[in-house]
DNA sequence: CGTTGGGTTGATCGACCTCAATAAAAGTGG
DNA sequence: CCACTTTTATTGAGGTCGATCAACCCAACG
């Protein structure tokens, strides 16, 4: 094992070019710039005014995370915020008897640490390869002081999140097992169009157990259920995912 | 019938006192100022400097509600938010084929319309009679734009919002009935303490049925784990709540 | 080519739901 | 203030959906 890997190994995260690979380990040199990031549309980064991206430049550390490596843990203080600008990750707590319940999945654009507090009240793993935007978070603090519009933006992201909640609360409350599939895939679906346009196939990067622990089921449970819609031709398994066939019938199940 | 009451029925709210009466039905005058109130240590208005408090006071219209009054409805449009003073306000959303599912319970010093939205995504009804501060949804986000102090400080009335949301999503995919109802009893008790320090006796306003629409029960399983937790001398009902016996085994249930 | 991790399917069980009856409380009108 | 109705809460008996326990499949990988 080199050095690289061994850093890789202990922190979970690895540069994002063979440049950086000797940097200490969570400090890499920015490899990517503000002003050329693709995502900046999606993200809470695009209320800033273009002349000041420089700011955002310095503040900002890009990183890399092997997929199943967490971000972040629960309990843990919480340095740092990241802004995700590549892959999946996936927010999770755990009750002292081991009991996992995953809080949500985290898209390109999304924001991780909305709340700024001190002490991380979920953890978060990548679930795929992830890049993401590190900030320390006390800095971030003043520099969203200082930037009320990027504030505003961080809260909508905050409203939205709140109402994402608030749907997966309605889900976990009042829905059957096939209705909480239907409504994370269409949900998922939804989600990732915003990223990237495809409509019919949804990329399932998860674990069956991740989404169990999602839709408050059993692995066993989703597997028939999925079994179940396929039966029915709502969708069909495909490597690493599922084809949509009858995305009406399957948002009349995910009913809002 | 006289014309207060009248007024009343139509619109579910009525002044707060005898001498606004006559004033047409959603706008009554103030009848109490920002500045005599108790309430704006827990509010988002405790951001506001003091000098500034007559501006939000021109803004701001009080408010009253009969218990069992709807504030706003699901679906309708959002052109006013408000923030509660005195009792207790419910969320809920309907699903088309009306199964409801209690998002949350509003106490004094919570807000509604956090996400500034321009249709009410659930609706609002008032448990107790009520009273609240209503604000212009627009003339309010305009005044937010003005006051990054106060905008951080919705922002951060946003945030712990989210975090009870991902708490009940915790309770809801993970817990049992008799888990489910340990966390409402102390959560909603700890939520009060902060407006009224008793420790022992909680009021429960809501009937059983808003309980099981929270916790995605039935009410006949909210009747029956009660009447459980009454055996194991965790608790003992009363009028119009609950005396907690033994808050340590009902913490350790409700388990964080 | 055995091992390992993830996924599917089957058989059985149990927590909560459903339907139903009763009890208690809260309104309502005389 | 007291009959009467209506609403809300409790309790019981039986049914169901998803959990549990277990076997098996399959692809990746050393």
């Amino acid at each position: 094992m080199d050095e690289r890997s061994e850093l890789v190994s202990i922190c979970g995260a690895e540069p994002l070019s063979l440049e950086t690979a000797l940097a200490p380990c969570p400090q890499f040199s920015a490899a990517t710039k503000c002003e050329t990031c693709r995502l900046r549309a999606l993200s809470f980064c695009g209320a800033i005014d273009p002349g000041e991206l420089d700011v955002l430049d310095a503040l900002s550390t890009p990183m890399a995370f092997k997929g199943r490596s967490m971000l972040f843990e629960q309990g843990a203080d919480a340095d740092a915020v990241y802004n995700i600008t590549a892959g999946v990750a996936m927010l999770s707590k755990v009750l002292p008897d081991l009991r996992r319940q995953v809080i949500g999945f985290a898209l390109p654009g999304d924001f991780l640490g909305l709340a700024l507090n001190q002490k991380n009240v979920f953890s978060v793993e990548a679930v795929t390869p992830l890049e993401a935007c590190r900030f320390q978070r006390e800095a971030f603090s003043d520099f969203l002081d200082a930037r009320p519009p990027t504030m505003r933006r961080l809260y909508s992201k905050a409203s939205y999140e709140l109402t994402l909640a608030q749907d997966q609360i309605v889900v976990l409350g009042r829905n059957s097992a096939e209705e909480r599939l239907a409504s994370f895939l269409i949900g998922f679906r939804n989600r990732w169009m915003r990223v990237n346009g495809n409509r019919l196939y949804v990329a399932l990067p998860m674990r069956r157990q991740d989404m169990a622990d999602f839709l408050g089921l059993r692995l066993e449970t989703v597997s028939r259920v999925m079994s179940r819609l396929v039966r029915q031709k709502l969708i069909a398994i495909v490597p690493d995912g599922v084809r949509l066939l009858d995305v009406a019938r399957l948002e009349e199940l995910a009913a809002h």
